[in-house]
DNA sequence: CCCTCCAGTTGAACACGTTCAACTAGCCCC
DNA sequence: GGGGCTAGTTGAACGTGTTCAACTGGAGGG
């Protein structure tokens, strides 16, 4: 999932919090960043209350607000951490892989597989980039440029694999599978199964499918089902109205 | 695509809410759902509260809760209605279009237009889609009912349309087209365009690109493939009865 | 006729997320 | 040094969803 980092949405929300101005500010919002994760991964997201987080901080209830405008904010937090740490993961992979199959498969596995620690909470994450109204939703002009940064490394992904494609495929597959990603996530948030081998299984095959897929798309043989997918693309634009 | 079962021992709702065993409370639980649909439908879900729902059901607070766990809950009965106006409206379509284009463009036509009114807290659908503890998610067993009543329909949309189609498709297609009505879903939600122009042209385009893609994969040629498909389908599956 | 029983009903009470008017502390300008 | 100015801070107060112990009503048994 791929979330605005956090300068980004508070410089395009009109009514943004505010950032810290003064050292004494910058340390409290960093005791109060460190207080809510350190309780999220305790206790859950459900279990832990403002006031807890405030106290475990050692501020005022309402001066955690002064900072972020609700307890879903404070989520932005972590995953601005989790997707730093996930590019710090691919990019070895990235570096060895030279086949879209490998670099896919190796980006995918290395997304769940770093993000499992967080699985029970991944979820509330997910529900509000589910909602239409809600800033950390990935369809919102908010988070146009972490979409944009997340699609740029499905281009890397692509570049760096020995691939001949149609330029007009090109252009619009890092969305598509961006997408893809977006729908293993969401599979994997459901998976209770041991050690996710749901999941596992779901990136082993439907990878490999995917692949078969676009070298099928490239196929001048089916070039016009190509151009009229892409018709369609731009007709929405991919990414949501 | 299937997601994972849920834990057998949460499926079995041991503090389920009691269904009214007397003509008295049937009345009460109908004037609770009644009072529920209509102030979503004025106010959106998050503006309308338990208060506010029980005072025009003419009952009191806590009586809300005697029939519904919590707030969530009463969404499952506006689902459940919905559904049913749905297909009122489909009935008429399905007798009336005979090509599988026209029967799943009408289906997704009424579909959204039939959910109009609600556009403002359908997003929530999809919030609770994402949590995967939420009662309300279409994959939970809680909502298996709708869920197969869902694809129940489609299975009526591919029956009735002068179609063939391999076996081992046919068996897996009314889930994959009720996943695809999903997305088309998802789309809608957050459309803002004036009249939903970009949902109208989605279902257009797409539509139009699915029963493309149906016959191609008919295809013998391209049976490989689609065997392939298939396979990812049935390794992710629940082994159902 | 009264007693028992229990589905149904009640609203006060609770804990929570969030808001807000008032306050404090450090910095800058005169 | 004093007088603002404002980022930062405070906790009481509000409205919310939810819980719960107490109550009610009417059906059925004696």
């Amino acid at each position: 999932m791929n979330l605005p980092p956090r300068d980004a949405a508070r410089d395009a929300a009109p009514d943004a919090t505010p950032g810290a101005r003064t050292s004494r500010g910058e340390e409290s919002r960093q005791k109060i960043v460190d207080a809510a994760l350190a309780l999220f991964r305790e206790k859950g997201y459900e279990d832990t209350t403002m006031r807890a987080v405030a106290e475990r901080a050692g501020v005022a209830l309402g001066n955690a607000y002064y900072y972020f405008q609700s307890k879903e904010h404070l989520l932005q937090a972590y995953y601005a951490r989790s997707h730093e740490a996930h590019l710090e993961r691919v990019k070895p992979i990235l570096a060895r892989e030279r086949t879209l199959e490998g670099r896919l498969k190796g980006l995918l596995t290395a997304k769940i597989e770093g993000e499992e620690p967080y699985h029970r909470f991944a979820g509330l994450l997910f529900k509000s980039a589910a909602d239409p109204e809600s800033p950390l939703n990935p369809f919102s002009p908010e988070s146009s440029a972490t979409r944009q940064a997340a699609t740029a490394l499905f281009g890397e992904v692509l570049a760096g694999a020995k691939l001949r494609l149609p330029q007009d495929l090109k252009a619009r597959l890092p969305q598509l599978l961006w997408l893809f990603e977006m729908s293993v996530i969401l599979f994997w948030i459901h998976d209770r199964s041991p050690g996710r081998a749901r999941t596992h299984a779901l990136i082993e095959h439907a990878t490999s499918l995917v692949v078969r897929l676009i070298s099928l798309a490239s196929n001048p043989f089916l070039a016009p089902l190509r151009k009229k997918a892409l018709r369609l693309l731009d007709a929405i634009s991919v990414a949501g109205p």
